[in-house]
RNA sequence: GGCGCCAUAGCCAAGUGGUAAGGCAGAGGUCUGCAAAACCUUUAUUCCCCGGUUCGAAUCCGGGUGGCGCCUCCA
């Protein structure tokens, strides 16, 4: 295989250094990465949805350099909160997180987020995790107490490495559960005795299921190995979960959990991070029977993913226009019928490498999609102005080889897979839908209105236009008759 | 109390030492019967404030001010 060659070293920002690091694989052509997963316990908003997409884009773009992705991402299907939404809804826990574990990839294909390799569940590993949490008794990492098994922190010289933190500042007692059971109060359960109702599993320590933490230690190790190349996730889970993954790990194999951290930032709606807990959170599905995958991609990878990101109508919307504009221009590409070429125009914007150029920089997407922009812009001046007949040969060429360079950011950003042609019908269809406007009517205005233009009717034309106007209609004059959108 | 992040035009947003990308909105123009779309031009002598380092700072350092996050489940 060829070792992959991007544009420009890759460089990522490492939490762990709290700086942007050259990356650099342990193998030379493959990449392995663990990104944390859903807790299947309800729907997913949009704030863990900007996570998926933000890796899936990272993954995205590892691929179109050349490198063979190892993604694994796990379901936590065995969870405190789940036990809680099953025994509200009169439901066996793992069958509630069944369903929402096939609710979860119904709107990941919906959002066009790759499959990943591997997508390994905490109720299929159990042998897995109790071996490790043996493993980390008999080193003498943790410790057994009356049916849970607890990780002892003080017996871990590294940890909190990773969120800097200052263990005697952290107030123990206040804001972390002290229990009967622990020794020290920021010890963490890698196994918790059943209690009645609740599903559990054998294990030398008396039937019980496993703490939060220990599932992606285990799993990461199965699929990826001790040591695998990024770790990903949400920024709230820098603490505890993936410091206390680190340690466990760590503990365990006495080797490196991962060479680079990376984090994303938060969707925040009305000031405020969007969390469950807080109750200010908007359902991916809400959002995307509002505006498309594409739109709804554009606009999380509109700004650098370590920063916070506001979520408003008008982002979607200015999202959703700008995907329009794409694929309005996409479609003149298509009616254009561009012959194929060879030619390879020179001394031209290189859009692709700058793009790529952008992405190599900590996945600078923002940066990146302003590339786009310049690069749709040389497409609508050259496919019109030149439309069609002035064009030669050059032009033919370069608009072609812009078609090309477009798919290909597109395949990166996991945006413009549809036709455009159908991309756009959706959306008019969408929109005559929510409107609920009369489509008949529109269409005979219309017609009246072209039929005043061809007797130079301006008047009456200018009267039949303003009237579909007041009904929301736009219309647009172009040499194959009439058309008209919603706005 | 500890740790960390952020502050760029009306709005969104790139930019970690070399003289402010991109998008939206606004203004003018080309095109058009008029429009729309598209394209062109234009919109921050300046990057929260005050000091400092430097030939040179939005970018580095110190001090303020303001916003947010984590420390409890959270992507």
């Amino acid at each position: 295989m060829i070792e992959p060659m991007p544009i420009a070293p890759i460089r990522v920002f490492n939490t762990m250094s709290q700086s942007k690091e050259e990356f650099k694989p342990l193998r030379a052509s493959q990449v392995s990465i663990y990104v944390c997963g859903p807790t299947v316990y309800d729907f997913i908003h949009i704030g863990n949805a900007r996570t998926f997409t933000v890796f899936d884009t990272v993954v995205r773009f590892l691929s179109f350099v050349g490198y063979e992705v190892n993604y694994v991402r796990n379901y936590t299907d065995v969870d405190d909160k789940i036990i809680q939404a099953a025994m509200r809804m009169g439901e066996r826990p793992l069958a509630l997180a069944e369903r929402f574990i096939e609710a979860f990839e119904e709107d990941a294909a919906h959002l066009k987020l790759l499959v990943p390799r591997v997508a390994p569940r905490v109720s299929m590993h159990m042998e897995e995790i109790i071996e490790m949490v043996g493993v980390l008794e008999a080193k003498g990492f943790a410790y057994a107490s009356g049916g849970d098994v607890y990780f002892s922190v003080s017996s871990y010289p590294g940890y909190a490495e990773l969120s800097k933190r200052e263990l005697k500042e952290m107030r123990a007692g206040e804001r972390i559960a002290v229990t009967e059971q622990k020794r020290e109060p920021l010890d963490f359960a890698l196994w918790k005795a059943a209690k009645p109702g609740e599903p559990s599993w054998p294990s030398p320590w008396g039937p019980g299921r496993p703490g939060w933490h220990i599932e992606c230690s285990a799993m990461s190790a199965k699929y990826l190995g001790e040591t695998f190349d990024i770790h990903g996730g949400g920024g709230d889970l820098i603490f505890p979960h993936h410091e206390n993954e680190l340690a466990q790990s760590q503990a365990a194999s006495g080797k490196p959990l991962c060479n680079y951290w990376m984090h994303c930032g938060f969707l925040d709606l009305a000031g405020a991070k969007m969390s469950k807990s807080l109750g200010n959170t908007i359902g991916l599905r809400d959002a995307l029977s509002r505006v498309d995958a594409d739109s709804l991609r554009f606009f999380f990878l509109s700004t650098h993913y370590r920063n916070p990101l506001k979520f408003s109508d008008k982002s979607l919307g200015d999202a959703q226009a700008r995907i329009g504009y794409f694929y309005e221009s996409l479609q003149l590409l298509e009616t254009l019928a561009l012959p194929p070429t060879t030619e390879e125009p020179k001394a031209e914007r290189p859009y692709l490498e700058e793009f790529q150029t952008a992405m190599c920089d900590d996945f600078n997407t923002a940066s990146a999609l302003a590339v786009l922009s310049e690069l749709f812009n040389e497409v609508n001046l050259l496919g019109r102005k030149h439309l069609p007949h002035k064009a030669n040969a050059k032009t033919w060429a370069r608009l072609s080889h812009l078609r090309s360079q477009a798919k290909a950011m597109g395949k990166i950003l996991g945006l413009f897979e549809e036709e455009p042609s159908v991309w756009l019908d959706r959306r008019k269809q969408a929109l005559i839908a929510a409107r609920k406007v009369d489509v008949l009517k529109i269409e005979e205005l219309v017609a009246l209105r072209q039929k005043a233009r061809e007797a130079k009717d301006f008047a009456q034309a200018d009267v039949l236009r303003r009237e579909l106007g007041e009904l929301g209609v736009e219309l647009r004059d172009t040499p194959k008759g009439p058309e008209w959108k919603l706005v």
